[in-house]
DNA sequence: ATCACTATATATAACCC
DNA sequence: TGGGTTATATATAGTGA
């Protein structure tokens, strides 16, 4: 794309190198954004250089944003392909998964808090959340309300069972790509 | 870059954006590649598309490796700049802002939903967990012993006041550059 | 570093299937 | 969707200030 054709390896010239760097990322952001106006879409880049100097677009205020969505989207991904998941179950998914986190913050909130948990958990909360989220965003009307109702249903049947479901241990470690994404508690620890 | 000059604008069309959107996808993710490579450059890069399908790219193993680089770098230079927030405020804002999102979630499943509602106030949720996260993340143990504890009494003597919070209604306008952010319940009704 | 200039390589819009 | 073709718009390599 220039006077000469370049072998995409890497340019070992120090000099050539930076002003390529500096070129060619300029054009990526670009394109990044150029793509995430024109088709509606979601885009967020992260680019650093070899010195460790940092650039970065995102399509939405926060970067942090799409990360979390990318996420949610793998963990969510990793739990369709491990189940081979029933469409009664993943219909109401979203919802269910509303229906933990309430439970889950409670006992976050009610029970003594030891370590980091409380931030290791607020990140899988937050991933919960996200998830369902994601579900919430792309379903429609009538599948909306079906769960509505579907849902009052639940709530209004499942009030009496409440002692039961708070028993049942929401199983954390099945999250562990997201658990290793939580390297923050460690940050933290470094403060100290 | 082709027949025509197209103006970097939301295309209507949606069979084109479409097409344009899998092309540029796939241009992007190629640049981002060869940068990575000519320059020796670490880049990620992840793209939603609007109906919510996930593209991406990482120059390393795992994307989340150089999102965490992101972010500890982000952290560097918030540290490394002014901290002007009031320690007394900021001190349990996360927290408080977690009960506040327990009983919304509880009114939100205790609540006859109707239209989007329940699309919307997951998106505001979404946006105050998030909150309580980046606050969570950056604080330090002590910070997050004391503060536990100190939820732990508030909850105790709060309980009891259940009904008088419950009737406290939250104040999204607060949020507002957090509410920018969401423009997925518009996308959404367009499905509709 | 960055800016400007140009010749050239690439990306891609409109069109086909 | 996803892949070709072709004409055109863009990106950028090499160069110099």
């Amino acid at each position: 794309m220039g006077r000469k054709k370049v072998e995409i390896k890497r340019i070992e010239d120090k000099h050539s190198r930076q002003v390529t760097f500096s070129k060619r990322r300029k054009g990526l952001l670009k394109k990044a954004k150029e793509l995430s106006i024109l088709c509606d879409a979601d885009v967020a880049v992260i680019v650093f250089s070899n010195r460790g100097r940092l650039y970065d677009f995102s399509s939405t205020n926060s970067l942090t944003e799409i990360v979390q969505r990318y996420h949610s989207h793998v963990e969510a991904e990793k739990e369709s392909s491990a189940e081979v998941l029933d469409t009664e179950h993943s219909k109401y998914a979203s919802f269910m998964t509303v229906r933990e986190l309430l439970q889950t913050v409670e006992r976050q909130l009610e029970e003594p808090v030891v370590d980091y948990l409380s931030v290791t958990d607020l990140v899988q909360l937050e991933n919960q959340l996200q998830t369902a989220l994601m579900q919430a965003r792309s379903s429609k009307e009538k599948l909306l309300c079906e769960e509505n109702k579907h849902l009052e249903n639940q709530i209004a049947t499942t009030k009496n069972k409440r002692e039961v479901n708070n028993g049942m241990a929401l199983d954390f470690t099945n999250l562990a790509p997201a658990s290793m994404n939580c390297r923050q508690p460690k940050a933290t620890l470094n403060f100290l």
